[in-house]
DNA sequence: TTATGTGAACTAATTCACAGCG
DNA sequence: CGCTGTGAATTAGTTCACATAA
């Protein structure tokens, strides 16, 4: 199978959102055209999404539920959980952690770090806090490949290199700020302004869909 | 001029925090080029990008860092913030109400809005926090427009019906839920699992962008 | 009839190739 | 040269039209 267009990977979270609301009222069965009139979307393109994972519907009853959300999970990569550490438990870092959804999510927030000693050697909903130096050795330890940086901007730069020269392979940068890495490494910028840019875009300009 | 495509809206805010980050170092030119190097893009797609916009570049020399950034904002209808509402104020609403960044961003959070009474009337990041039945009184007299839902999944449709029924006309949604809205509201969804899917994506499948 | 599944047509977005200007 | 700017070609993504199965 040809690889998964991104595109279509970006999709496939609010399928799984909305499968799970949809298990929890009891549905044993979904149509792609239920799932795209609820969120917005058509029919067909719901179908071809589905059609990269190996999840097959049926006619008449369309898509049995749990089948096809393992199959997302699994084309997400979500059915195994990835280590990571967290770095800056600010209020963002605080809100991440106490998020309990990422297990479900295949990511496994192991313990946080930062460089303040009044958060150090506490905990923060069940992860702990370890001090900066402690960083380099624990991910030589584990072995834990994802870092998430929730530090104000100006310690961005500085914790990416670290997290590299750690051994880090993925980094999820949720600081305002550009950072550069390596090749090979992987860098996800989460930028909430750019939500909040494509909001006023159709607000603006009259676009029902984005 | 045609309208600019969603996906050089998404790029925008990435341009706009690397143009504040060079003129913090004193930089007062900058190449589509060397924006392009450091983002991960290409020089063409940033000339593209930027030619939507009113500024212009000059030949050796690049863009004029002040007049891009004026031009992008522009572009992006961040030189006049519009006013917005949040609610619930847990740990991700404490994130955003204490992130400073959003006035500058074209949003200018005026107040929040909860339910726990032990948080009602306080204030958090120089936001107060009003009880939820003031709600619809506040938004008819203020003519708020942009509504944020940071509440927990359960609540999240509740509240939308609440905001659609005030006469709210643009919804953030953070809650980790699918909610529908009516035709003619524009719903933006956040969801920090589609950016995660994003990252495990690229680790996994080895692509260097997206 | 009601749904999936898919090749073909179309549209959006990106990249190429090169013209133009200081 | 070194950079912008842009029509043309290419690729990625979406939608159409219809075959197929229960």
């Amino acid at each position: 199978m040809i690889q998964i267009p991104l595109a279509t990977i970006r999709r496939y979270p609010a399928y799984l959102r909305l499968l799970e609301q949809l298990e929890a009222e009891g549905c044993a069965d979904v149509s792609a055209s239920s799932i795209a009139n609820r969120l917005g979307l058509t029919g067909v393109q719901v179908r071809k999404d589905l059609a990269y994972t190996q999840a097959e519907g049926r006619p008449k009853t369309g898509y049995d539920l749990k089948e096809l959300s393992w199959a997302l999970r699994e084309a997400l990569g979500w059915n195994n959980a990835t280590d990571a550490y967290l770095v800056g438990v600010g209020s963002l870092g605080e809100a991440l952690l106490r998020f309990g959804g990422f297990e479900n999510h295949g990511l496994n927030i192991l313990a946080a770090f930062d460089t303040d000693e009044k958060k150090v050697n506490t905990s923060m909903g069940k992860k702990k806090i370890f001090p900066m130096d402690k960083f380099k050795d624990l991910v030589a330890r584990t072995g834990v490949k994802i870092g998430i940086i929730t530090t104000p901007k100006e310690a961005a730069q500085a914790v990416a290199d670290l997290m590299v020269s750690a051994g880090i392979k993925g980094i999820w940068n949720f600081a305002p700020a550009e950072i550069s890495v390596p090749e090979g490494i992987v860098l996800q910028q989460v930028d909430l302004t750019t939500e909040l840019a494509v909001l006023s875009a159709r607000l603006q300009m009259g676009r029902e869909n984005g």
